[in-house]
DNA sequence: GCTTCCAGTGGGAGCGCTCCCAGAATCTTC
DNA sequence: GAAGATTCTGGGAGCGCTCCCACTGGAAGC
């Protein structure tokens, strides 16, 4: 057998019993609610203290509409995406924003079909008590469903097209433009970029940053070379960049896996670093400080990111009506730039 | 106002006065329950895609004492344990199969004492079915909070002590001593361990392995330097090392960061590898691959100890008894040894 | 003394669902 | 064609909690 002594959790009507009290008046005890002599509070507590009680969470939902379960969406195509150490960071503050709000975190990796229709359902089923979304791809379904319900919904990076509500966002093409414009003033003129998926805000954002910073320089922008994020990716385009380009003095990567995989690519193809072509990458995570050379980097506050986003959801969830918020970003120069 | 129309979603009394049938037909319409003639089945299914019925979780959740939710507890001193990659592997695992049996994933990082508060709370609250417990230290409170819940918990890598009733882990042992060897076959003798800290199951596991494979060997296993599974720690362990035994020819470090760390302190030391010393590391995370020179290592299926946990709480969750498992690692040779 | 007030109390109606069960309708089977 | 088996049906009692509300009794005010 799965439980050997399924030992039957009390209720709050056996409390009462032990008490000597009404249901209500445990309740309102238990509940730090006025209206109860503090005798009865006491008799209440130890009696609750006795038994074990712990409420439950269920019928205490049920009772108030509320869950205390906000939940973190993350979508795409693949579930390796969420492999990316950047989800981690933001959990890590979305975690201890919900915890200072006693919400519990839910986290929804919605690769497949199958996975969508599960997060379509939650949305509509009263499972949680509002979402963060974390939706890279313009076309994701999950963007239009946001739309639809009821429940609070908080963005995380903005989607291409109509900016939602809601949404905390890095300041992706300020970013981008200063990256690009470290490299500039490093006397780099044949700047590319290895950009992201271009049907992704941020990767469409980083691009943007970018070509605005050659453009105003008065240099012309090579055209962008697409990658996923990846280290693979980034490695795959730099080395198509250098066989199209041979002349490139500087890559501004959008991220730092594919800063990494640029790296890797100019390594092979014989050329130096910062010497030849200078680097920079996006994000600051630990590959950016691990790889050889370290990488010249955009750093963004990936926790406070996740924290922010998880305030924000309290505080719609709380009936209030808060601001979206872009949060600023840093370049953090190493060695490879 | 958070919500401009709060569409007040419909029930399912109301899915069965539009179909013209009771609650109960309509309820056993729904989940496909026998006892429905086809007209009547038909026209509640008709009646709740009109008005776009989606049942409620919470509701449904009191009436069968069942939540539709697991929990995977990631307990640890310090949130930042959570950004080791590792952690989002097992999710990725874990998640894939919880979507199988339609369960829902709640994170619940419990660093600080309210954390853990929130997960005892949980475990006594019924608000998950079951929990995926992976907690490092020996002296973890949740440890014993495990053992008085009547909650199914299934450990994610085994603790210290007498071994829980359920668990998925690693073949840390074997992994260890498999990496050792290996570097003793290529000639390695003075082969030290940068372990991780010893009262974890993990880093006393692989402590065991390198020093069952030293002693099979007839070598003098040397005393080992504890790191705390960071790069950092690594690097500051192997340093010290270096120190006290300068003629150190092999590292086997218990796991990839501490690897990466290794290889940063030998070439601050003037040291090459793998000529002067080979270092081995474990876990195959991207840091193995990337580092330089890449990193041997013991590779252990993350994604499976994920995926496996998942289904051995699903088992329990159905009330079955299933078995503990230990997964086999394997060697990975790189450039490093 | 009499109202007025209000802290304190417990009864009871939900929240939206599942599921048991009694009874009606239909189908077998000799 | 009666007796029994079988399929359907809907009423109603929960699941464990919150919260509204009607009520009590003692203090305060005149």
């Amino acid at each position: 057998m799965a439980k050997d002594v399924a030992r039957r959790r009390s209720t709050l009507d056996e409390v009462a019993e032990l008490a000597g009290v009404s249901r209500s008046v445990a309740s309102r005890a238990l509940n730090n609610a006025p209206y109860v002599s503090s005798a009865k509070r006491e008799a209440v507590e130890r009696a609750a203290r006795r038994l074990g009680y712990v409420p439950d969470t269920t019928a205490r939902a049920l009772a108030t509409r509320r869950t205390g379960v906000a939940a973190l969406v993350v979508s795409g195509e693949d579930p390796s995406i969420f492999a990316d150490p950047f989800f981690a960071q933001v959990i890590v503050g979305a975690s201890g924003a919900l915890e200072e709000a006693d919400l519990h975190l839910m986290l929804c990796l919605a690769a497949s079909g199958r996975g969508r229709r599960r997060v379509g359902e939650l949305l509509g089923s009263g499972g949680a008590d509002g979402v963060m979304l974390m939706a890279l791809r313009e076309d994701d379904p999950l963007i239009h469903m946001a739309g639809e319900t009821a429940m609070p919904v908080v963005f995380g990076g903005r989607p291409i097209g109509p900016a939602p509500r809601w949404y905390v966002d890095a300041d992706n093409v300020g970013g981008a433009r200063e990256a690009t414009e470290y490299l500039i003033s490093r006397g780099r003129r044949r700047v590319a970029t290895v950009c992201g998926r271009l049907d992704t805000g941020v990767g469409r954002a980083r691009y943007r940053g970018y070509r605005d910073a050659m453009l105003a320089a008065g240099l012309a922008p090579l055209p962008p070379r697409e990658g996923d994020f990846t280290e693979s990716s980034g490695t795959a385009a730099t080395a198509a960049l250098l066989t199209d380009h041979p002349e490139v003095d500087g890559v501004f990567a959008a991220n730092d896996n594919m800063g990494a995989g640029a790296l890797r690519a100019l390594r092979a193809a014989g050329r130096t670093v910062p010497g030849d072509v200078a680097v920079v990458g996006f994000d600051d995570l630990t590959v950016a400080r691990i790889a050889d050379p370290p990488l010249t980097t955009v750093q963004q506050p990936i926790q406070a990111l996740g924290r922010k986003m998880a305030r924000m959801l309290v505080a719609l969830v709380n009936g209030q009506d808060p601001t979206p918020l872009i949060l600023p970003t840093r370049l953090i120069v190493r060695a490879s730039a």
